[in-house]
DNA sequence: CAATTTTCATTTGTCAGACAATTAAACGTC
DNA sequence: GACGTTTAATTGTCTGACAAATGAAAATTG
């Protein structure tokens, strides 16, 4: 881990790939303590603030934590799922809008994983997701809400079916999918049919989960991919015009 | 994008927020110069020390790249699923070595994910996916084939039925869950029957996209996940018997 | 004038040393 | 023994400096 080529560019780089290497592989385990920066700049030869630029680079990545005082100091980081999602929802968006993904392509991934989830979800659903899912519903249907919060809560409940699944690594990768795609969602206008329409494939969605019918919960996911492919098809035909 | 709070700790960790919301709003374009780190030092009226730490956090998140010169600079870097690929895998991989997530789980996700793109990549398979997938097929029938080499033409064999579908946004997502089972798979050892039978599976499956038969080739991940699930309670029966 | 070389200014990469802030442990004091 | 105080260790930040790279401008040369 102590190795570095005598090239004297990018040593903050190697420095933090040689650590980060050692975490991935495991030689250093999860809460163990790094040395000091002034240990670490020794080991390397480097300066401290080489030595600390590394470790801001694994602290970006969540890899590491730090903590001033006397028994302070870097600590390899427990990666948690929840620390994973934003990281996963910047990058996701970010891919999204700076290499021309269309509107069709992020579409189709989202809602093909999306279904992956909803056979699990049918079966494992607690109260907890029927209630969030619900409430939702409910709350897409107040006349005042904006299209924004109309999308936000399409959000909150597409998470909550696919956390149904109650597997936390499909709820990792599906938080990137579907929270990516709501800038994109952004851009359609939501008339008063077009909502209802949704709400009324969310109620089937909703209800096939109670009854845990995996097929039905199957078709309403369909049947919403095709709407919104369509709902986006409208706004592109229309912009198209002027 | 010019904010600081007067609390004067995280000063870098502060910077690198602000820019990177600028980056995902949208303020910031690809390939946009930011200011100097000296004038960036001026704006946030901190030394530039820190605001290379912040700019090394961006960096890390392949957000930004630096070039030195006079005409040198941080500059706005677009985010490559290419790039995005290794964040992923590295992310996920630790995501599982470190929350104790049971390999039933993370494979459930994964086959989850991965029938998710079986339909589209029968529909859509190209003859170079066709290859790849035959050729590791072939590999996998070695005989002096280490159990690492077995799995990692598993990887290349899944990743080329994943890319199959044509959508690089499933590609992305299915990086991650594929890749990181790959340590956990590597715990299991590959008798000669077993490996039998999963070439048999793949075979199954890649006949199955040639003919552009999305149900059997579903139906062959399905025996896939169940026999890759048999196996793993295999090994951990033989070793709660140790 | 054109092409080439040289010089130069700008910018990042690194270093050295310093001080402030924080924190826990060691130490005294009552 | 309980409670405050000191102290040492460590990160966070600042200042100033120099090296290396790099493109542009200036000087030189044919």
């Amino acid at each position: 881990m102590k190795i570095d080529p005598s090239n004297p560019a990018d040593l903050s780089a190697q420095i933090a790939k040689a650590i980060r290497d050692a975490i991935v592989s495991g030689a250093l385990p999860v809460d163990e303590r790094l040395p000091s920066e002034a240990e670490l700049a020794d080991q390397f030869d480097v300066s401290r603030p080489t030595v600390r630029e590394a470790l801001k680079r694994l602290a970006a990545q969540s890899l590491i934590r730090t903590q001033r005082g006397a028994t302070g100091g870097a600590f390899v980081n427990r990666l948690r799922f929840e620390d994973a999602y934003g990281q996963q929802i910047t990058t996701s968006t970010l891919l999204l809008s700076m290499n021309d993904v269309s509107f069709a392509t992020a579409c189709e991934a989202r809602y093909a994983l999306e279904r992956a989830c909803a056979p699990l979800a049918a079966e494992r659903r607690t109260a907890d997701h029927l209630a969030t899912m619900r409430a939702e519903i409910h709350r897409q249907q107040q006349p005042g809400l904006t299209d924004e919060a109309f999308c936000a809560s399409d959000v909150t409940f597409h998470r909550a079916l696919v956390d149904g699944a109650g597997n936390p690594v499909l709820s990792y990768q599906l938080a990137g999918a579907v929270e990516a795609m709501q800038p994109l969602m952004n851009m359609i206008t939501f008339s008063a049919r077009s909502r209802e329409t949704i709400v009324g494939l969310h109620t089937e969605i909703a209800d096939a989960v109670t009854a845990q019918d995996a097929d039905k919960a199957d078709d309403g996911l369909c049947a919403l991919a095709q709407y919104t492919q369509q709902l986006a098809q409208n706004v592109i035909a229309a912009r198209a015009k002027d």
